[in-house]
DNA sequence: AATTCGGGGTG
DNA sequence: CACCCAGAATT
């Protein structure tokens, strides 16, 4: 299907680019062109809304002001930079593949295609974004704005959901993006997905290149783009265990290497499935090899992510005797603690301390 | 192709 | 409550 037979192409990216040109934020990435910026605020980006990012990026690059900074800083420094920014895989991925690139790119990011695709943390969208952006390529950079954007532009009604859908729009991007500057059209058409054509009541009558879009012209912007993926979630119940010395010292443990919150620490959490709650006392005393003094409850935490749902029941428990501490379970002091990266549920625990 | 990864804002 | 966000890795 041609979707692109009534574009009038050079005028389509004249307004576009004109329009981005005179109203685009001013943004902390927007600065300059350093690559390594560039890369590092798209990571950020994904899924994520620039408003959130931008104290996260300023925060970021004064402690990780290069590549190198960040390639020879500690895992433990990087999360806790990326603390409550949440996918934190990307943070652990982005610090991989920039030790990938100070070792054998000399610390140049590099700007052909097949060399970004080998980098942890790198795909279709990052890979273009870096190409337009930071080395003025014309490549295409899909994402949601740019699906919801061209999906209304060209009326296609193929369901964004679906993986394959990615490849109608790059398709119709190499077409339609400028070669003279590509960055400012991809960068363009996001900007124009976060301020003016976004998902509900788009304004289309401040739309810059709304005599170009034909599902305003036919009147269904509001049925655009077509999504069918629902979310299942899932809820699950956890003990979670704030256990204090005489000392004031926390028992914190740290999450497993692979999957939720990876890496991570946490005050110790225990699935209410797996423990009769009239027996919680001798579990935990077994468990941990501690002595109860006292229990008190501190007040519930509920934490909703994308697709699950925490319910943490909080108990305060006072111990005395020697912990079994590892590498990944340690007591710590209230101001120890707050040097450790923490999910934001167990960061709304310790502030009840 | 479907699921798993966080967290916050919006209506 | 459901949906969305400058998506990628894993299964």
């Amino acid at each position: 299907m041609n979707y692109i037979a009534t574009i009038n192409i050079p005028k389509f990216q004249e307004d576009l680019i004109t329009w981005f040109e005179r109203e685009q934020r001013t943004l902390p990435w927007r600065e300059n062109q350093d690559p390594y910026r560039v890369w590092v605020s798209e990571i950020m980006l994904q899924q994520t809304k620039v408003d959130t990012v931008i104290p996260y990026f300023q925060n970021f690059m004064k402690h990780f002001p290069t590549l190198e900074a960040l390639a020879n800083a500690d895992e433990q420094e990087v999360l806790k930079a990326w603390e409550g920014l949440g996918y934190y895989s990307r943070a652990r991925n982005l610090q991989s593949a920039v030790k990938e690139v100070v070792a054998h790119y000399d610390a140049n990011v590099p700007d052909v295609p097949k060399e970004l695709d080998r980098l942890k943390g790198v795909g279709p969208y990052t890979k273009g974004a870096i190409l337009s952006i930071a080395f003025d390529q014309p490549e295409p950079a899909i994402d949601g704005n740019v699906m919801r954007v061209l999906s209304r532009i060209l009326r296609i009604e193929e369901d964004i959901a679906k993986a394959k859908t990615r490849k109608t729009f790059e398709t119709v991007v190499r077409e339609l993006i400028s070669h003279e500057n590509p960055s400012a059209f991809n960068q363009g058409m996001m900007e124009l997905g976060a301020l003016i054509c976004t998902p509900k009541s788009p304004s289309c009558l401040l739309c810059p290149i709304q005599g170009h879009c034909r599902a305003y012209h036919d009147g269904v912007e509001q049925t655009l783009p077509i999504k069918t993926k629902k979310t299942k979630k899932s809820s699950h119940t956890y003990f979670a265990l704030v256990m204090e010395d005489d000392a004031g010292n926390f028992i914190l443990e740290q999450r497993p290497e692979q999957g939720l919150l990876a890496q991570l620490w946490q005050f110790p959490m225990v699935d209410t499935k797996q423990v009769d709650p009239s027996h919680l006392s001798l579990f935990v005393e077994e468990k941990y090899q501690v002595q109860i003094k006292s229990i008190e409850n501190l007040n519930p935490v509920k934490h909703i992510f994308s697709h699950l749902t925490w319910f943490l029941d909080v108990k305060h428990i006072h111990i005395e005797g020697k912990i079994n501490l590892t590498e990944r379970i340690r007591q710590l002091s209230k101001v120890e603690i707050s040097k450790f990266p923490l999910p934001v549920s167990h960061q709304n625990i310790y502030k009840q301390l």
